[in-house]
DNA sequence: CTGTTAAAGTGGTCAGACCACTATCGGAAG
DNA sequence: CTTCCGATAGTGGTCTGACCACTTTAACAG
């Protein structure tokens, strides 16, 4: 480079009525639909990027940040910018977000639960692979083996539901129900102490996975129905039964699932 | 407010490692999450966030970026931060990024939304008001009415679909649904013009809102599903008929949906 | 009362600086 | 030689203050 910045003499914002920070927003949009940058992939550094497009470094990290807000990049201080890698995964807090802003119920949240993990235990019935079909029965243990835990239960409750998903081999209705599954973990954890038979759910989760081992896709979703349907009245039960001492451990309450932050 | 800015002589850093401007992310989840933020509302200004919080203009500005991104607001220049009003809507840029980045198919893509408007469909031929049975015929009649016209017939077509989705009585499924449909149709929109029978589909558009009407939420279902396995087979012979021109009208592709921008 | 204009308010951008954290590489200690 | 450690860039995070672009409002002239 043997100038300095030419954009301050240049209409940049005329031509282009649009946000400056949405030619980065653009620029990596593309990048990504053309296949040039994939999972994990580091981005250029900020400073770079602002010379580039000539705009500013303030600019940049605005357009920076909305892409690491939906997910798509992560930044790392003091190391850079990378391209979100690991299994595709959705953001749940848009979805919390919304629930709150609109008044969800629960009741309607794990209807719309019901209906895809019905179906994604039918598909996994149709299509897990060995592996698959493995780590699901490992839930299933881990499950039995934190009976007596309930923090340490429900991540593997969900951990169980999460591994169906993803025998499901089909990656949107996965990437959907962690979104809605993860909403639910974060007030499910807030009641579990209270909870009351946990066997019994586990239970139901090794006959899931023998109906999905055996090819059965009927069965599958017939007893993923039942056993959702006894979830929610478990859950509504939980609610119900306040306690004083509910938010004691609010705050030190762990995620299975990944959760992003601003 | 007396005096100048405290915030430098206090090590706010240390005390919270947190970044600076999850601060405003946090305070305004809290607030939304005690209804004291409804949709429409209009939040402070940047300047006197940034003077509340002890916090630059910046980061206040790091925080908001992250709350527009994920849909909870939006930022109107010159007038002001607002939430999110209307329709509860989940945008279809994450999906949509994830889908490249993941290399979701087509294929996929129409098995989850089949598994979801099925299951739609049956509850909206359960729980449909009859304000929602009209906005549905309307569709139908404006599909109908578009039958010459490729780009107004498919506002209309996601529109029909977008109306079920409504009646369903369930607005976290509505608004998955959206998510998804909202993906599909982007890439449709630039391949409709080359579409075969358009008149077969709205004729099923015709039959769904009979049996939806009609109560039968088990033949809306059927319909539904045949319909949107045949709309699978129409998009992909769409898209094996590669056009030289097809991406002339790109970008002028309209969306019946909400678009956000960074 | 109506239409126009000026002013204030607000989000968007810019500039340059400094802080906090990470990764790397060289040299010193074992 | 290996291991450990400290210096050193490199990078994202934050701060400051200024100016620009747009919207809204209110004052003003007709």
């Amino acid at each position: 480079m043997t100038s300095i910045n030419l954009a301050k003499f240049l209409p940049v914002r005329s031509v282009r009525t649009g946000l400056m920070r949405e030619q980065v927003v653009d620029q990596v949009r593309v990048m990504i639909k053309e296949g040039k940058l994939r999972p994990g992939d580091r981005i250029p550094p900020e400073r770079e990027l602002a010379r580039q497009l000539g705009i500013s470094r303030a600019s940049v990290r605005g357009g920076l940040r909305f892409l690491c807000a939906i997910g798509v990049l992560t930044s790392r201080h003091g190391s850079g910018t990378y391209v979100a890698d690991g299994p595709p995964a959705l953001d749940s807090e848009p979805l919390d977000m919304l629930a709150a802003l609109h008044g969800f119920t629960a009741k309607k949240m794990f209807e719309a639960r019901r209906v895809i993990e019905v179906a994604v235990a039918g598909l996994a019935a149709e299509h897990a692979t060995d592996d698959q079909l493995t780590r699901i029965a490992e839930e299933v243990t881990e499950t039995y083996a934190a009976l007596d835990n309930p923090r340490e239960y429900l991540i593997h409750d969900f951990g169980f539901h999460r591994a169906v998903a993803a025998a499901s081999d089909n990656p949107i209705l996965a990437t959907i129900m962690g979104m809605v599954s993860d909403v639910l973990y974060q007030r499910r954890v807030q009641t579990v102490e209270r909870a009351g038979d946990l066997k019994q759910s586990v239970d139901m989760h090794r006959r899931i996975y023998r109906a999905i081992r055996a090819r059965d896709p009927q069965t599958a979703r017939a007893l993923m129905s039942e056993h959702l349907i006894q979830a929610e009245r478990d859950f509504t039960s939980e609610e119900m039964s306040e306690s004083v001492d509910s938010d004691a451990l609010k705050n030190s309450a762990g995620n299975p699932g990944k959760r992003r932050s601003a």
